[in-house]
DNA sequence: AAACTGAACGCAAACGCTTGCGCAACAACG
DNA sequence: CGTTGTTGCGCAAGCGTTTGCGTTCAGTTT
């Protein structure tokens, strides 16, 4: 049926493994012989079996990559460009989509990929039963976001740096009660909520405003959980006159939920977002950028320097990648006025 | 190293042959050896290569799946949705990106598939040559949004139907000067923009309305793309009092243009898009709602149910999901003093 | 009681490649 | 002109499964 690499091997009047060699580009085989057999194999349309070949050397040229929500667009940016950097390097890559509970326990519990690839990139934060099935593949792993895991490299954000950046900018436009949206870590060791509410925290310190927990309100990351919260916030005694959303779309939540309360952006309410969006321009947010492609490109990258030369000193076991705030249209100093 | 088939065999005092048929639910097993060889296998933390199994059998329960932009909403969801229903059969996915030419040239000559998959999924529109390249895998083959292809189950939406109802809500408003953002076809068979602006014209002639080539504008299907061609409009002798965008990301981009100048939405010019972006709903965005999930999951089920029964008549190569036109509140009557 | 069933299981041959090793052939050396 | 290297290539043994066929054995049939 499909061409083997004994066709090749008899149309080119040699031994398989002479074309085996010769088509990879192994020593052995003198320069005419590869070009001859590089010809024949090019006319049959012969393309190696990748089961066969991996079966034999035990190399895959495929990465596996777990991510949770694929089709948020955080997850999606990072996939997109992790699967460019491997794809150019000539891998493939198995896609494993864990966002429901379910799908994440199947995963985790049949392990699917052992066996099946030269590495993993989780775009989540296993848990330490997780950590240790990856671990137990045996081969390189490297992730995004924060939390430290051992084993991993990972590459992420300062994200204490990021919200201290947007925190102190509604500071210095003159807001005093400053709200936030955050999200709840969860069981997970998901630092990121953590960290930058620590930030948000020390800011206030440092700028001497006492901190009020009736400004804190959970977003879960989603829009609508920014819309609530965003209206908890506003049904406060004393509602904020500038909210730090620690990611865009929880930002774009509140600033739906203060439309709907007849509040103009940023007159009556400053708002601040986290992570750039590609949507943040369009709806003229501020917020902190980051590298979000670059991330999944520079994880994709660092993996792949494993698995070139697996017994190199690994310089960083993790990398943080530069953030920036990007002064937009929905921050300005508080309305003398006040909200409403 | 890892514990193979025969060590199991071995610990379970029976051959290979009959933990493989034991452990895949083959007859010819007695059941209590059978529970026996399950248990021992758990105990041994057995798991079978991939590639040695799909070696001998030439199945791989691992399906490709090709897709232009991940990263973009429409694909990143489509895809998580497949996967869902993938996965959730036992099978893998192999993702290919095919967002930049030169990838998408890549993979369609060296067809990294092949071989590798039992079946290819596909988010794009291959062009003839294409098509016939993933045809040459012998595969089924299955493919979401319009354009027919022989060989290709797929799964869209009627994109006349929708836009029509767009346009027509419009016309219902009491618009006149109605124009349209669209984006090229370019090279390929991609049908939906052709259909679109076909609705487009048969209800603008159905409610009497001449049609005027300066209301149409390019956006190139992105945000940017929208801002430009609404720009490009405004600066017409004549702007529309309403246009209509194939696509939310232009309507979005266009409402970003009329902000930058000042005007309104809907007072001064109405908005309608097409999708039903995530987004659509926090920028109060009046669209035709598809089910881009549904579009992915029902794709992905055709696709699994060719698998289970390769010689079943095919009542449907295509099927056509449901859409719907979601009122929010970027649409309005005109402005009798017209725009700005 | 002989012959015939299945059912349950083992044997061994694929599947298509990779790779350590051996063996020519030939060049370079003392 | 023997020796020692190189270089280029073929042999054959895997890699871990699946599966067609053969064997055994308990349980029917005549």
């Amino acid at each position: 049926m499909t061409v083997s690499i004994t066709d090749v091997a008899r149309a080119a009047g040699v031994s398989a493994s002479t074309v085996s060699r010769a088509l990879r580009g192994r020593p052995g085989v003198s320069e005419e012989v590869r070009a001859q057999i590089a010809a024949v194999a090019a006319q049959l349309g012969y393309i190696a079996s990748r089961s066969a070949s991996s079966l034999a050397s035990g190399r895959t040229y495929t990465i596996g990559v777990v991510a949770p929500y694929i089709g948020r667009w955080f997850f999606g940016t990072v996939l997109d460009a992790a699967e460019q950097v491997f794809s150019a390097a000539g891998y493939d890559v198995l896609l494993y989509n864990l966002g429901s509970p379910d799908a994440r326990k199947r995963f985790f519990t049949s392990l699917p990929v052992r066996k099946r690839v030269d590495a993993v990139l989780s775009l989540l934060i296993p848990d330490p039963a997780e950590t240790a099935a990856l671990r137990s593949l045996g081969v390189p792993l490297a992730g995004t976001v924060g939390g430290a895991r051992d084993g991993f490299t990972v590459v992420g954000i300062d994200d204490r740096a990021g919200a201290e950046s947007a925190v102190r900018h509604l500071v210095n436009l003159g807001h005093r009660r400053i709200g936030m949206i955050s999200g709840a870590s969860g069981p997970l060791q998901w630092t990121t909520p953590i960290d930058r509410r620590q930030a948000y925290l020390d800011v206030l310190a440092e700028a001497g405003i006492e901190h009020d927990p009736a400004l804190e309100a959970d977003g879960g990351y989603t829009v609508e959980g920014g819309e609530r919260a965003m209206t908890a916030l506003l049904a406060t005694s004393r509602p904020p006159t500038a909210v730090f959303a620690q990611s865009d779309e929880m930002a774009m939540g509140a600033m739906r939920a203060l439309r709907r309360h007849r509040l103009t952006v940023p007159d009556d309410v400053s708002v601040v977002g986290f992570d750039d969006h590609e949507l943040a321009e369009v709806v003229g947010l501020t917020t902190v950028s980051q590298p979000v492609a670059g991330q999944g490109a520079e994880a994709a990258r660092l993996l792949l320097r494993q698995l070139d030369e697996p017994d190199a000193e690994r310089p960083a076991d993790k990398v943080r990648m530069p953030i920036r705030l990007v002064l937009r249209e929905t921050t300005a100093p508080p309305n003398p006025r006040g909200p409403q």
